[in-house]
DNA sequence: GACCTCGCTTGATATGGGTCAATTTCACCC
DNA sequence: GGGTGAAATTGACCCATATCAAGCGAGGTC
């Protein structure tokens, strides 16, 4: 049972990444088991909340399917994103009782939950589960910190082209291709999504796309499909050279 | 040797913040006695660099005393800060062989490091230190991504009241003293680091702090000094009502 | 005491992105 | 295949913040 990469493991070890990513380290079978005795799927549609910051949470989990968000937001509306949550992401927090940022569905999701009290007792006692979750949000932390470097420094021109190549290749890793020349795929996002994991507004968010659009950095297929002729132009637009697989 | 908060258990615990704070939750001998082994202690002075974005680093740390920043930049040199380091912040991080940031000392600084490889291996063994970094991970995840909001949707006039109530929040609670009503306290950081905290010029944030004493939100004694009259005025100006102790 | 430097303030002007207001497009549903 | 509503685009205008530039003040050096 060769762990070779994430993808293999995860489909190896079950359905459900979590098992890997923030438990099974090594595969060990009684930890599997009794992570299974704890855990359910939830499944949410397109545009629903899956939870409100303030509102008790009992539970951890993964994403299996689809994309979510976390929000947060000033009394007057103003929202900004915190986090993109992408299949096998993790969220929630083992010790804390309530959300601390809302939830949003962007597509259909289904996700893999694991009732907290138990998972913290499990945590105690396993090793191995502290010591994937705090790898898993040491690399939240240097997300997010790259993500305030966008915030505070790029331009709007700049801001799209680091999502885009963000989604990219995240995209491309999923599908095991390489993430160099022609690539395409479909923006889970609406625009005003965008603008919220931006800092800016939708219209800026729709001028950006079309100036890049003109300009052949990218191209259209509708609204959502992006199609990117070249990923090194593409990363030169976002104004670093950033390699890492970031992204929360 | 009861513990019934940090900063009595660090001070119980001897002179170094991590080993309570990532270490000793429980203050155990043998714990502690090990740490000791590969300890060691560095200082700089204001403004020096204590490691570049890129090279080695074969130790993790934490702040003693004085004041420390993450920066990071992109090549035509915007820079971004993204963590401020006060007394008892940790950084560096397990498994990780190179600085991901620039780590500058704004004031003169002590640290306290642990050369990493067997820190790790510590880690290993001591499934409270994996658990207290976690504990610690996270918060600082959350102060990210609080940070973030503050950069993508505040106005420069909100991003001082926010980082000025920041700051004084933590001094109040390192001084043990309430953070209601009058306060005073020194800024560790010049007016072109406050911009790079807050994600604009050193011109705008000096402007609005004028604006802000002019308006009696804050007073000032030289160019350092900040008396703040009124904290529930300051944080109003803040434009949110997080009384969190986040901050990284 | 004159001079220099560095951090800071202030002023004048420019501009990127926000705001407000129409349209247009397209995914979906009869 | 045509109708409908939400999502997206586009335009006109404005404002908050950036940019460029000048000047101030305190501390340090000769």
């Amino acid at each position: 049972m060769a762990h070779d990469d994430g993808i293999h493991a995860a489909v190896t070890c079950g359905d459900c990444p979590i098992r890997h990513r923030a438990v099974c380290a090594r595969c060990e079978g009684d930890e599997i088991e009794e992570l299974e005795q704890i855990k359910y799927f939830r499944s949410f549609e397109a545009g629903q909340t899956v939870i409100w910051a303030g509102d008790r949470m009992d539970f951890v989990a993964s994403l299996i399917s689809g994309v979510a968000t976390l929000t947060q937001t000033l009394e007057d509306g103003r929202t900004q994103m915190v986090g993109l949550l992408l299949p096998s992401d993790f969220f929630g927090r083992p010790g804390r009782g309530e959300a601390a940022y809302n939830v949003i569905a962007t597509t259909d999701i289904v996700m893999c939950c694991f009732r907290r009290k138990p998972f913290e007792e499990m945590m105690e006692r396993t090793p191995h589960i502290a010591q994937r979750l705090l790898q898993m949000t040491l690399d939240e932390l240097d997300a997010a910190r790259e993500w305030m470097l966008l915030l505070g420094r790029k331009t709007a021109r700049e801001k799209i082209a680091s999502l885009l190549s963000i989604i990219a290749r995240r995209d491309a890793s999923v599908k095991r291709q390489e993430a160099k020349g022609r690539m395409a795929f479909e923006l889970p996002l609406t625009r005003e999504a965008m603008a919220d994991y931006l800092g800016l507004t939708l219209e800026t968010v729709s001028r950006q796309m079309s100036q890049l659009k003109r300009e052949g950095v990218i191209e259209l297929e509708g609204k959502r499909r992006v199609i990117i002729p070249d990923m090194d132009v593409l990363m030169t637009e976002a104004g670093d050279d950033s390699d890492g697989g970031f992204l929360v």
